[in-house]
DNA sequence: TTTCATGCAAATACTTTGCATAAGC
DNA sequence: GCTTATGCAAAGTATTTGCATGAAA
């Protein structure tokens, strides 16, 4: 991939196998991951990659726009980071189930927009953003408002 | 404060020294910190609290409103989460220099009301955000500037 | 007096680093 | 062949947990 023939130029690094498999394992990914499943995936799929090796490429990744860090969470979060191919993929943002940790991507360029106006208000330029809603899935409110609604005596 | 003891209440919690000691420093406090950086300050306050016990708490905090997770930085980010405190605060959200990890707050309700119509759109009930912006702070930028036109990174 | 909270130390989890070897270029 | 990359093991951090003791209610 292009993009990353030229970070490593720039870091007059080297296109080794395991940083194949890795391009190879991330442009297949779908949702988000960690280190460790990267990690995995690559020896499933007969081309390993140390934790190690994983570790030390992802900035590199990160540099050449192929990955980026994904939402934290707030509440509930497993710890570690989490990552996300971006390389490919329209962007886009997420909407967060705090109840059962449903994950929806949105995108809605008028934010976006408004992002860039605060940005140039304080002199910033802006290059990224991460945007995390937080809240309760329709499905679990639905659950929510069901056991509440439900008078505990009747009124006589 | 009435926030904390009814969380306390729910959790037939008690309210000891040190959830005192740990509310009075997190009340004074003005920018973000971590769990080592609050254990010192009540040290230093004569009323200490063990790191662990800050670690326990943290939780009960959130829960309560008292504090949130501040915002988690994307490339240069240090480890370990930070928190700040909300109670008593206005909401802002965070626009971040990646050169020399500048923290300005800023709030801007249009951003706030479109998010609100992006939850609604997804049946989502919005509890709360993160947004966090990312990029060259006006300083950084002459810097770079005088240095050499060299441009930065698209947003992705 | 009953139960919960704390502190310490140990255990985990995550991430980074030193070093010898292997592999790009 | 020169230099960077890898894997392993070990070292660092960040965070959680077990347990005996101390403190709320």
């Amino acid at each position: 991939m292009a993009r990353f023939q030229d970070v490593l130029r720039a870091h007059e690094g080297r296109l080794t196998q395991e940083r194949q498999s890795l391009l190879h394992i991330i442009c297949a990914s779908v949702g988000h991951f960690n280190p460790e499943e990267v990690a995995g995936l690559a020896r499933s799929k007969g081309r390993p990659v140390s934790l190690t090796t994983v570790y030390r490429n992802l900035p590199l990744l990160i540099e050449a726009g192929i990955v980026r860090r994904a939402t934290v969470g707030d509440g509930l979060d497993r710890a570690g980071v989490r990552y996300e191919r971006v390389w490919n993929r329209t962007h886009h943002d997420h909407l967060t189930c705090e109840r059962c940790g449903r994950v929806v991507e949105f995108s809605y360029p008028a934010i976006e927009i408004l992002q860039e106006a605060v940005a140039r208000e304080h002199g910033f330029l802006l290059e990224r953003h991460h945007l995390e809603l937080i809240g309760v899935c329709a499905s679990c409110r639905r659950k929510a408002g069901a056991l509440s609604a439900r008078p505990t005596r009747r009124p006589h």
